[in-house]
Order: C-alpha cells, then sequence, then structure tokens
DNA sequence: TAGATTGTTAATCGATTAACAATC
DNA sequence: TAGATTGTTAATCGATTAACAATC
C-alpha cells in the first residue's frame, strides 16, 4: 500500500480518526469552533481546518462546525458511513477477543465469518458465528455478501500465507496482528497492528523522560 | 506525551521497531548493506543510514551492517535489551488474550501482575498469575519490582479513571487500547491501540485503490 | 590498491503553522 | 453592522533524499 492517495496523506486520515474520538463525547446539536476542538486534542486549529478542507466545507464561518453534522461528514469522507462487512482469520484468543468486543461489535462493522484450520475449532460456534476451515475462504468471498475487510490474528508463521491466500481469493484490505511485514501487491490496503513494537516505542520514550522533562 | 523528546522524532523510534522486525528473519552472522535492507522495507538507504546515525556508528564501511550486532544495538536504543516489567490492568478477554500470547511472553516482556475490578475474577488466576483487585495498584507498585509498562484493556468508560490510578501510583508509561484520549501529564508515555480507528483509515484506503492504481 | 558502503552535509520535498481575505 | 471564525494562501519548519568525502 502507498503512503498516500490522491494526494491526501495517511497522516491526514489518521488524524480524522481521532477528530472523530473527540466530537463522539460532545453534545451533537452545539457547535464548536476549529479552536476549541484544536485545544481538546492537542492540535493547531489551522492544522484541523486544512485537513477538513481537503474534502470540501464543513463549517459556517463566525459560528464554527456543527458537531453532529461533522461528525457525520468525517463518516462519510471514511467510508464508515454504511456497515462494513469483516471476516476474522483466526479462532485464537486474540480472534475470540475480537468477536466478542461489546464497543467493537455495536459500532458500524459487522463480523460475517471467522475461520480456522484447526479440526478441533472448525464446526464449533464463537459468538453464534461458525467457525469454517480457512480452505472455505475463497468460496465463501464468491457466495456471500462482500467482504469489506478480513482482520488476520493468526500466529506469525502462517500470516503470510494466509495473507496470499486472501489477496487470491479478493480481499482488498487486511487489519493484521502478527508481528510481520505482509507481502502484498500495491493495490491492497494493509494496517498492522503490533503490539511488540508498540512497547518497544514505549519502552524508548519512558527512558528519556528522565534526561528531559 | 510530546512528539519528540530530545530531538529523536517518533517516527525514527517507529522505523527502528521495523528494522528489528525484518533483521530477525535473517541470519545474526551475515553482513547486510543499508541498500539491501532498504530494498527489503521498502524505505530508502540514505533514510536507514540517517536514523542509526541519530544514535551512533553501527557499520563497516565497505561491508555494510552486521545483523546480529545490528539488533542488538537498536535492542539497547529502545531499551529492549534488559527485560521489561508489565502489569495488566482489566482481565478480560482482551486482556487474557495478551496474557497468553506465546509470542509476546517468550519476548523480553514479563508480566509481573494482572488486575481487575470484578469480584467474580479477583482471587482466580489467568495462565498462572493471580487476579488482584484494582486497588491494591498501589500497594502492589511500592513493594514490588518495578513496573515498566501497564497495559490498559479495561472498558473504555473507566479507562481514564484507571489510568488516573496508575500514574498517582508511579506508573511512567502505559499501553492503552480504549478507544479514548487519555489525559495524563506530560511527563506520561502513552502508546494507543485503537482497532475501530485502524478498521476506519482501512476502510478509507480501500475505496481510493478503485480511482487511483 | 580498487571497490564498496558508510556517515554526514546539502538540497529537496512535504507537512504544519501563521496570516488574512471571505463570509456567516 | 460588528464580531467571529472559516477556508485558503504564503511562510516556516521538519523530514526525507541525494550526493559525496571518509574509510573499511
Amino acid at each position: 500500500m502507498k503512503e498516500k492517495r490522491n494526494g491526501i496523506s495517511s497522516r491526514v486520515i489518521e488524524r480524522l480518526t481521532k477528530y472523530l474520538r473527540c466530537l463522539e463525547n460532545l453534545s451533537p446539536e452545539d457547535y464548536i469552533s476549529s479552536e476549541e476542538l484544536a485545544l481538546k486534542m492537542g492540535f493547531t486549529a489551522a492544522q484541523i481546518r486544512k485537513d477538513l478542507s481537503n474534502f470540501g466545507e464543513f463549517g459556517i464561518r463566525g459560528k464554527g462546525y456543527q458537531i453532529r453534522t461533522l461528525y457525520s461528514d468525517i463518516e462519510r469522507i471514511l467510508g464508515v458511513h454504511k456497515t462494513n462487512n469483516i471476516i476474522v482469520i483466526g479462532a485464537g484468543r486474540l480472534g475470540g477477543a475480537l468477536v466478542s468486543e461489546p464497543e467493537f461489535t455495536k459500532e458500524s462493522f459487522n463480523i460475517i465469518g471467522v475461520f480456522d484450520n484447526s479440526d478441533t475449532k472448525i464446526g464449533t460456534e464463537m459468538k453464534g458465528i461458525k467457525i469454517r476451515d480457512v480452505k472455505e475462504i475463497p468460496y465463501f468471498l464468491q457466495s456471500k455478501d462482500k467482504v469489506d475487510v478480513a482482520i488476520l490474528t493468526v500466529p506469525k508463521k502462517v500470516a503470510q500465507q494466509m495473507a496470499t491466500l486472501l489477496v487470491e481469493a479478493g480481499v482488498k484490505s487486511i487489519l493484521n496482528f502478527a508481528p510481520i511485514n505482509l507481502e502484498v501487491p500495491d493495490h491492497i490496503a494493509v494496517q498492522n497492528i503490533d503490539l511488540y513494537a508498540k512497547l518497544q516505542e514505549l519502552n524508548y520514550w519512558k527512558e528519556q523522560v528522565i534526561n528531559n522533562d
């Protein structure tokens, strides 16, 4: 995946998700200025206005942004205003935690399939969803509703193999929890969540504090 | 937490963790040039050399970097060469998944405590570690080995409260899985893992592919 | 020594911020 | 209308890349 497409950098998109997080705690009918929003989030007002201006005009001069409409405008920009179908590959503890997350399932993302390669798991249920054989993935993708995202929670050693299988079956975007850099064609969107890398980063910053603040 | 300390940007630290990920799959005694490494990771050779030059000289001119020594040098830069003690706050499914991750426990991070606020969980064990009452956190931090990182896997609505408790008890760095922006003093290091935000980002990039590649 | 590749300086590129005219 | 705040242009800042002297 490229760092940039259509002139929008990944930094901008990352911030949009943060704006949503902040807006969801505010009263929908109120108005907020870029200045106030910036203060809440530790950004600058100019940056917020610039980010939004990439996609259109969402504010009212002299008044600010209505929280409700700004929220739904950002949702529309990100494409999360419609329900998104998800499959989870790997019915281990992490996969199970994701499928069960109440925070997660109530949102606009909908888990429509869970896959594993273990005979003891295949055929059983996880939160009411049947666990299928990973071999069925190609068939599943042909016959079912469109799959928007595949979440990979398989062990590191099979992650690349599964990613390749997913891409061949037609999946266009992958959220990868395995601590490896997946090799996929350029047109496939991949996001990584690497717990261990985050811990390493934390470790670095923690050490710095002593000498600096 | 600031974006930068001691002149090193968070981008550099992020890449260092990626270098580690790449190096761990290569033969330790071999040498690799910045050019070869760059090719493997999709960075530029100049960037790799520049990143490393922030911390010293690790290569041999005309030859490249020895994989084994570069790996341990980066570990030392990040501070992960020594064992790091972790506590997990929230013994739910996600907390359980983390405690059990084989990939995770074998690394240099060591879980020394698990805490929850539910009476039905307190006193039971999770992978051989006793689940303690969150109220015991201040006492635990005084009496036990130093805690390097606290991982927060509690529900969104109590995350801020727990973060405040942790900071007051003396925790210096937090890995937060709750989808909110924690408010903590400037000298506390925080990293967020926000699954839902990642899905939103993916969703955006997925839509762009069609118009672009 | 000749060839290769580092570490580092200078040039480029992109992202953030400041400033302000447009306008609610 | 006067005050406020947007959307946008220009200025600044920082990060990436290119180039090359140093040196293995």
